[in-house]
DNA sequence: TTGCTTGATTCAAGCGTTTGCTTTAGTGTG
DNA sequence: CACACTAAAGCAAACGCTTGAATCAAGCAA
């Protein structure tokens, strides 16, 4: 009955993306992915419209059917777009980086989404709006983008704190450093009233990177000497 | 031509909070808001429908009309919940409390509300919403539970890092106190897969406090070193 | 060049459903 | 009767999605 249009005749088989030129007219289709991506952002799953999107891209309503199928498929098909864009910042990788130096090249990467309103913020508040409310469309073990950068600044840590094996701590620790970063996204609104002149420009965050470095090292410190504490207590009790 | 609704023959000049009993049938009432909170904190204000609200409170589409006169009023009644219902450790507010003691206390509070999914997570889970995605149904001033927490925390911390005018880095410090318990309700889906045994029993959550106290105390250590280490730089330039 | 075919793409229109809200009729209590 | 309240039906608008026709470029024979 129908055509056999683009969104079900990509080849699905083979692991990889959809080329961005993959059939069709990809300007449309492309067109199509940004909007969304942006309209989606703004307003979350449920509350963007199909028409709106169209609208912003400036093509038909009826192009959502022909190039993706329906609205879940194309949501889900806008949360493969970081798989192209995010690049994991390469240093923490290498086991010479010194603990401050690794910190600050991680909240620098980080910090740079605060400002500059461009896809990658984007890409980052759907995750969050992700978080707060899944949607239910996504696997869950791609859902989070946080997940690689968590599993990234453990890999960084873990030697620097003199543990080969994550364990709930190592996890907490991480979390923490993320959390000092993410609450300064998640509460960017009371942020602006509270502290004004720590995210409003560039060297204002350059800054606020500085000082969360400060913290983070400080964070990381305490998780040592709670660790050298306990492994004491442990061989004093071996000892008795 | 409309019957004088309750809905807004409710005395609105004077500040105070209408009533739990204020007139009409308030079992309707309170069932409307307690089912409106739920679905809210659940779907947030755009996903929920009104008739699901009054389908799981059990009452007729037509309450909603008849009580608030529309759904955002609702939505902006349900924001009033908390305004009877959170109440700030006082321990914060006595001088005497020592810092460790203090930080107990609020993370504790503040942790509490990870298990037990009550009226309160679903109070916080909302107004997390509202941080992601402001409705822009609520006066500026009233969004953002998290800043009484945030003023207390404030008052309970300049006098013990040695200020008495809060200034951006103590904003920070703040913001940074938060955030290493905030990421622990955000990311909450990755704690549960990456480090099970933090938060599902409550042993557990005593336990990540206890974590939590010593990392905040580190970070205030930090802040109180850096103010040290400004003030003596400060001083060696007055004196050259 | 010309006319024709074919497949891909776009278009306007409209389908059925759900939305927030209203209306009208009704119920029970003082 | 008067009043506070509830129930059921329905409205206009917006929703996701579908449809059939219009448009366009490419290929090809005459």
């Amino acid at each position: 009955m129908a055509t056999v249009a683009p969104h079900d005749s990509h080849a699905s088989q083979n692991g990889e993306l959809p080329s961005i030129e993959s059939n069709g007219n990809t300007a449309t289709r492309d067109r199509l992915l940004v909007a969304a991506l942006e309209v989606f952002a703004a307003k979350g799953y449920g509350q963007a419209s199909t028409r709106e999107i169209c609208k912003h891209a400036g093509v038909n309503v009826a192009a959502i059917h022909y190039y993706f199928g329906d609205k879940a498929t194309l949501y889900r098909e806008v949360f493969r777009i970081p798989e192209r864009l995010v690049h994991l910042p390469a240093e923490l990788d290498d086991p010479a980086t010194a603990l401050s130096d690794g910190l600050r090249v991680w909240y620098s990467h980080v910090m740079s989404f605060v400002l500059a309103p461009d896809n990658g913020s984007h890409i980052r508040l759907l995750f969050l709006r992700e978080q707060v409310q899944p949607s239910g469309l996504l696997d869950t073990n791609r859902a989070g983008i946080l997940r690689p950068y968590h599993a990234q600044l453990l890999r960084f840590l873990m030697p620097r704190i003199g543990i080969d094996t994550p364990d709930p701590r190592a996890h907490q620790l991480v979390f923490s450093l993320v959390g000092i970063a993410m609450v300064l996204f998640v509460e960017r609104a009371a942020v602006r009233i509270l502290a004004p002149g720590i995210l409003d420009s560039e060297p204002q965050v350059a800054a606020t990177v500085e000082v969360l470095v400060g913290y983070a090292q400080a964070l990381v410190a305490a998780e040592c000497a709670h660790r050298r504490d306990a492994k004491k207590t442990n061989t004093n009790k071996e000892k008795s």
